[in-house]
DNA sequence: GCAAGTTCTTGACGCAAATCAAGGACGATA
DNA sequence: TATCGTCCTTGATTTGCGTCAAGAACTTGC
């Protein structure tokens, strides 16, 4: 059984003429985790009005590149993403994966060119919010400037979670906080917390965790061994969450 | 001979009532590394009023600790900090290195608490900047408000450099990657780049970079036998920064 | 200036993860 | 439904760095 991440292009029988990456701010089901704000309803109508809405990205389709001029952020509404840097001999740094609800773009703005690129990891919905208007935007809604300031804020303490791990710890709990991530930010957004579809490859997930891909696959197989979770390709199923727990080790 | 990375509390004599840490904004020889803003001088005097200068922390004294209600952000007016968390096992990772003109303390935004802890490594003075104050004051100075952006954006870059670092590089990589990285910084700040003093014991940069005292040890003896650079104990001398770019094989 | 503690260096050894290699499963296309 | 290409798994071997150990150099306080 599958459990879909993405919603996006479902609904055009019930509403033919309003896509569902269409759908307004003040009635889109992510609201609260991409603006757990205090807003105003006229507020939120505001901060509506400057955001785009394109159709979806197809697998394996760049929003940004790195190098790119900065225009905008975005919020994830369907689908996956990873962003990935590329290193002057020619590798790639998976620097985040990025889930429905979740912001990405942000470390654009400090030059003016996107840092890192995009890709859609399977078909993605997003919205994109110009970064000016952004701006101009928060400064008359302190509460706006407020809710960027901690988005940032911990964009920075999820990469020293994660310069942490992978300074400190071995293959094994690396790769189980990876999933314990996954699972938690799933529930977050009302999803299973125990069974779930990664959207990336293995190369993927090694490449972020700084590991190989027959490393990546040889954890899953110890961690399938001990019944601490099933494995079927893409499915997970975790089976023993305080197993997972205790593999990864660490204050997730 | 030693260069000194700090010069506070040296110019007493000249100036009996005015404090080298006192010294305002407008005056401050960082405040291009600082405050790099368009920023009209009445502007700076407004920041300048928001601003609280205390008297300098002696070596291995705290700035903050993880966990502190997050009242502040911080600016390295003279000597050296590091940030680092303490992991649920006890042990340290140290997240960043910070000489004068940086800026320390953006990752408590998030949850109005600090998420690492902060000390000096050696006798240094900060600015403190009360984060209301500056959410008030970038609200009506857009500069301002962009400044702060572009400086979370900054610390995310960065952060992610180091996750690239320590998830591709060797252990020469990383340690000829934070020596250039050190040279760089010094040069912003108009001092040697081909001579300084490491404020940080081997412990610490080990830790940083996710290797060991012994690691780091063999790898400065390895620069030594390259005549990469000379090492004395905290003493470094760069002799080959082509070789240094080499051995780091990154963008800086 | 000596003693005690800390920090740094160097060597010997072991291990976790990388590399190399091969085969199997899956998904797309015709 | 067969074929190609990509992705995943598993095994054998190598290796870079961690661990353990000991001693040297530096720092601090009496």
């Amino acid at each position: 059984m599958t459990i879909r991440l993405a919603d996006a292009g479902d609904n055009n029988v019930l509403k033919p003429c309003l896509h569902d990456y269409q759908v307004s701010c003040g009635s889109c089901r992510l609201n609260s985790i991409c603006l757990p704000l205090a807003l105003e309803s006229d507020d939120i109508e505001q901060l509506d009005s400057i955001i785009q809405r394109s159709k979806p990205l197809q697998k394996s389709q760049h929003l940004y590149r790195e190098g790119d001029h900065f225009k905008s952020v975005f919020a994830v509404r369907s689908g996956a993403l990873k962003a990935y840097k590329t290193t002057d001999d020619g590798r790639e740094q998976v620097t985040g994966f990025y889930f429905p609800g979740e912001i990405l773009g942000m470390d654009g703005i400090s030059n003016n060119l996107h840092a890192s690129s995009a890709k859609a990891l399977e078909t993605a919905a997003v919205c994109e919010i110009p970064f000016t208007s952004l701006e101009k935007l928060s400064s008359i809604m302190p509460s706006l400037q407020r809710h960027f300031f901690q988005l940032m804020s911990r964009e920075i303490t999820e990469d020293q979670q994660l310069i942490t791990l992978l300074s400190k710890n071995s293959a094994d709990e690396r790769v189980a906080s990876l999933m314990l991530s996954i699972s938690s930010r799933n529930s977050r957004r009302k999803l299973s917390a125990t069974q779930f579809r990664l959207p990336m490859s293995r190369v993927d997930i090694g490449n972020y965790l700084g590991l190989t891909v027959e490393t990546v696959s040889r954890v899953f197989s110890r961690m399938q061994k001990l019944e601490i979770l099933r494995v079927d390709n893409k499915e997970i199923k975790i089976l023993d969450p305080n197993g997972l727990q205790n593999m990864a080790n660490v204050a997730g």
